[in-house]
RNA sequence: CGCGGAGUGGAGCAGCUCGGUAGCUCGUCGGGCUCAUAACCCGAAGGUCGUUGGUUCAAAUCCAGCCUCCGCAACCA
């Protein structure tokens, strides 16, 4: 082979506020099953993980458990490394934001950037929260107070650095819809559409209301905010500004970043933009894959259904779980988590096609030959075709390799597995062995299976590499003979191969038992989460107050005369109300779960004197009081028709 | 009329760019086989391809309207 071919991949830095979970994997798994079939192709690859470690979030959580910031991730990113080491994963380096050369390429960056007159200094405007000592924006106020303590905030401003992002607009969209940088480009339209079209605006890049980030070189106040913080280690990691590594010019640009749907923007807008400011070349491809959903919800911490890769994996093996969210994922949709799923998907394709192959027909040999096959041959029917399949899978594979298909190339895989499942029942090697006459032809039988077998596990062990191994043990490959270059070949295997019968590759896992032990384990998990939820609560709840504050909230009865919905809204009704004095309008956030018709006649409790507010265009005078169901819902409190509409609530 | 995606046998999907027998996986039912992890192989049932209209000799596939679901954005006061 010729001189080898830099192929660099990445994942995300993680944020390690919490533990990993199986959408971390997702992205990993897949990016280390490329990494490795490159690998086997002969690339000089370099695949590049990490974690994201500063930032107000892990400042705070930190504290909340009385210890350091970096004590906290420290213990954090242990967990990633060991969920990385038992899912096989073979990242080349691990790069951590509190590492001394990535601050280092950082403060260059930023630097760089201000000194080109990409950075300036600004100001942030915004609303401020003393207590907390954090900005928040409009949206991300709960109740039009701070979403943490929910404490009155203030109108504030605070000196920050802006990273100009105007310029590169058009470079942008370009690379967007013109080039094949996004992956699935359906994304580009609506990235252009709702970023770009409007105008980009320009990045905060710092801040001075937290400590826990890298510090702004030339003015100290300053620490700097995510984005260059981020997303530079995928060149920091290469030894750009920094005398750590040395390997930019040979890696860079990279050939894959892999990106779950929810960072696109960063990955698509932002970070060319920082490159382009650099001088830098863009990375070839970004590969952005939808998210996991369990039971079609969107996994969420808040609604306990976090699916923790390192309990199944423990049950089922770290390759089964590969193999089911590889099969699973097809890049751009999302695809769905059930416990049922997984366990049948495993049981079909690697329990009762993979599995059993290897497993009848090793036993077929050691049976029939005493382990070893003689060299005497004959060939028949049948043939031709499985090994036409067999020889013609490394190309369809590779095909779907480039187009970062993970799920059809496994799907091609298969399709020879159950081709070759299919052979055994028209060779009928059990009543060959019958006949003296025909062990030339049952030996040639065997060894055809053996050596497709030797394919499909070869080109397998890119996404399964735990199990692989034990495989082609079975078969008797030896290492030479089980390499990406004799993928496209026939006759591999020595024609007097010994097999080595072992434990079976992937058990049959009984799906009722197994389905109702899951769910015990995610009750356990529900129940502690709530517990936890609870306490929280009462501990972090508001603060309390005096019977003056509440004498400043003026609760009324009202009757909801009219309801219709806010056209250019989805959650909004407009309610027009009678408080007893007069009418009123009132906009809610309940079109969700409220039909206009459901809510005409009603009574609630309305808010009286609250200060108006403008919302899509109708301006709501107050608000209803509604309960959060605890399930996602909201139920609007009603009360008793008896009650005149006016009177005083106290 | 904010932007975008999707609606195909019980479930999950492919097909749609370049119109012409609706295909795959799982499940169900029937049969075969016994080498194998109660696995494997064959066959069958099951779809007016969201809805209405249009173009056409012919539409899941092209066009228009409508309905439903999802994502983004935005207002859940």
């Amino acid at each position: 082979m010729c001189k080898k071919e830099p192929f660099y991949i990445t994942t995300p830095i993680y944020y390690p506020s919490g533990n990993p979970h199986i959408g971390h994997c997702y992205t990993t798994v897949a990016c280390d099953s490329i990494a490795r079939y490159r690998r086997m192709q002969g690339y000089d690859v370099m695949f590049l993980t990490g974690t994201d470690e500063h930032g107000l979030k892990i400042e705070q959580k930190a504290a909340e458990k009385g210890i350091t910031p970096k004590q906290y991730v420290d213990e954090i990113v242990r967990i990633f490394k060991n969920l990385w080491e038992f899912m096989n994963i073979s990242y080349d380096r691990y790069i951590r934001t509190t590492d001394d050369y990535h601050i280092e390429t950082v403060q260059k960056i930023f630097k760089e950037l201000y000194d080109k007159g990409y950075i300036y200094k600004g100001e942030y405007k915004g609303k401020y929260c003393t207590p907390c000592e954090s900005f928040w924006t409009d949206s991300q106020l709960v109740d039009g107070k701070c979403p943490e303590c929910g404490r009155e905030v203030v109108e504030a401003k605070e000196e920050a650095y802006f990273f100009k992002m105007s310029p590169f607009a058009d470079r942008i969209e370009k690379l967007l819809t013109e080039t094949d940088y996004l992956q699935p480009k359906t994304r580009a339209v609506e990235l252009v559409n709702n970023f770009i079209k409007p105008g980009l605006e320009d990045l905060c890049v710092s801040r001075t209301s937290f400590k826990w980030g890298i510090p702004v070189t030339f003015d100290d106040k300053h620490v700097v905010y995510v984005w260059i913080d981020a997303l530079s280690n995928y060149i920091s990691a290469l030894g750009f500004y920094n005398d750590k590594y040395d390997d930019f010019d040979k890696f860079w640009p990279a050939n894959v970043h892999m990106v779950a749907k929810d960072i696109m923007r960063f990955h698509a807008i932002i970070w060319p933009a920082m490159l382009m400011a650099l001088d830098l070349p863009l990375p070839k491809h970004l590969a952005v894959h939808g998210w996991i959903t369990f039971n079609g919800q969107k996994m969420s911490k808040s609604l306990g259904n976090v699916v923790d890769p390192l309990i199944l994996g423990k049950r089922y093996g770290a390759d089964a779980i590969r193999y089911h969210i590889l099969r699973e994922m097809a890049l751009g949709a999302d695809s769905s988590f059930s416990n049922e799923i997984m366990i049948n998907r495993i049981n079909s394709d690697l329990a009762n096609g993979l599995g059993n192959l290897v497993s009848r027909t090793v036993a077929m040999v050691e049976k029939y030959f005493g382990s070893t096959l003689p060299v005497e041959r004959e060939s028949g029917e049948f043939d031709d075709d499985l090994i036409a399949n067999a020889v013609a899978l490394r190309a369809a594979v590779d095909d779907y390799m480039d187009k970062t298909q993970l799920n059809n190339a496994l799907a091609e895989i298969f399709k020879v597995v159950s081709r070759a499942n299919k052979y055994i029942d028209e060779t009928m090697p059990w009543v060959l062995a019958k006949d003296e006459a025909k062990r030339a032809r049952l030996a040639a039988v065997l060894y055809n299976l053996l050596d497709t077998i030797r394919i499909v596990t070869t080109l397998l062990s890119a996404f399964m590499p735990t199990t692989m191994p034990k495989a082609l043990e079975q078969i008797g490959a030896c290492e030479k003979c089980a390499t990406y270059e004799n993928a496209d070949k026939f006759g591999v295997l020595p024609l007097d191969v010994t097999v080595k019968k072992g434990e079976a590759l992937f058990p049959r896992i009984d799906v009722d038992k197994e389905i109702e032990e899951l769910n015990g384990i995610i009750r356990n998990n529900e129940v502690k989460t709530t517990d936890k939820e609870e306490k929280k609560v009462k501990i972090e709840g508001l603060a309390q107050i005096g019977i003056d504050d509440f004498a400043k909230v003026e609760l009324r009865v009202a009757e909801i005369i009219d309801c219709e919905p806010v056209k250019k809204a989805k959650k909004l009704l407009k309610l027009t109300l009678d408080d007893g004095e007069g009418e009123r309008i009132v906009a809610s956030g309940i079109a969700k779960y409220y039909t206009p018709d459901e809510l005409k006649g009603k009574k609630i409790i309305l808010v009286a004197n609250l200060k108006p507010a403008v919302l899509c265009g109708v301006e709501s005078c107050g608000m209803i009081l509604a309960a959060d169901d605890g399930e996602g819902g909201v139920k609007v409190v009603f009360v008793d028709d008896s009650i005149p509409s006016g009177c005083k609530i106290r």
